[in-house]
DNA sequence: GTTGATCCATACGCTACCGTATGGTCATGC
DNA sequence: GCATGACCATACGGTAGCGTATGGATCAAC
């Protein structure tokens, strides 16, 4: 039987399973010796593409905010509909079910000082983004800001309730019913 | 100069530090020997009040769900009209600054077993609660469960930017216009 | 004032993880 | 075919925290 050796790993490698970690248990998860054994190689390996463990934790954190915007711009750029589009973000907010766990994780993180800046940046962009949204739906001045917030609060909200209790939220049909309810709600007229 | 000797502790003081490490940092924050220096003893006199870590663990835990549901009952009963409970609640969600960070500490140790069904059991009480109350407002049908829904994933929401992004809430006046628009909102008719 | 229970300190071994030092392997250029 | 650099393993010392063992200290009761 032939086993092909595996092949060697590159910085991304490292990365990718550093975003990883990030999102099943936060900064701590992100550990040297453990992210080895799980890549099958040793921390030998590591310390060769890196300089310390913080090096990592910030790179797995700069990778994640990059590749979460591309995300959601991959995400929100083909629909045009400003309605449908909020309406697509709220879906996928509780269908996707591995969708911000590490925005989750990284809640409780908030206090590092490598992780604060991070999470300042991306919060305050989705904000901008949903208050333009709410201004081109109609709203005008703080009703949009206001709007926004309460809106990109419920979202971040139901990927906590998903974490603290998956099973009281609504599942199938209900589920799509409990989503037109939260957009006719939300985009109401103030 | 004469030193007044510190008083011996209780269970109850290792309860409290642990609820407060709890909140600062999660259940991993809870670990016996720093806990001790901040008590100013050591070890010994943890190992004697309890048998091991996750024993104060879960007695945080549990102090934690009794007090959390204490001081819920105590806020809420005074208030009468629907309405104004509910504004009060949204009120103290994210201009008590500290409160609900249990909540979210809580939130990334979701997968832990000694965690999840604490945080199931709290959460399921107060989305009944909070269903009950759309009832009171009028709300029949899915559109009370439904309303609760968004009402508290937005509460929850509202104490998770506040550890990712404080800069980007309202304070002071903003913040008693905001509280208005969010009542207006999530009370509105469907 | 001796005894017994309560509460705590000290000292120890154990594990997990960080970071370093050093040498080994493998491909590639030449 | 060998030299160089890229990539990794092994072995080591250091720290933090868990849990145990054991011996004070303190106080109440009698």
């Amino acid at each position: 039987m032939v086993m092909r050796k595996a092949p060697r790993l590159e910085k991304s490698d490292w990365e990718r399973a550093a975003v990883e970690a990030l999102a099943k248990g936060g900064v701590t998860a992100v550990a040297v010796e453990p992210l080895a054994a799980q890549l099958e190689v040793t921390k030998g390996s590591f310390y060769w593409h890196f300089s310390d463990r913080e090096a990592l934790i910030a790179a797995a954190l700069a990778r994640w905010e990059r590749e979460e915007t591309i995300e959601a711009m991959a995400l929100l750029s083909r629909i045009s509909d400003p309605r449908q589009r909020m309406t697509q973000v709220l879906r996928s907010g509780f269908v996707g079910r591995l969708g911000g766990s590490v925005d989750a994780a990284l809640l409780a993180d908030a206090a590092d000082p490598i992780v604060a800046p991070v999470l300042q940046r991306v919060t305050a962009a989705r904000l901008r983004y949903t208050t333009t949204a709410f201004r081109a739906l109609g709203f005008r001045g703080r009703a949009a800001s206001q709007r926004a917030l309460i809106t990109y609060a419920a979202y971040v909200g139901h990927f906590a309730l998903q974490r603290a209790a998956p099973r009281l939220l609504p599942r199938g049909t209900a589920a799509a019913s409990y989503v037109e309810h939260v957009v006719a709600t939300l985009l109401a007229r103030p």
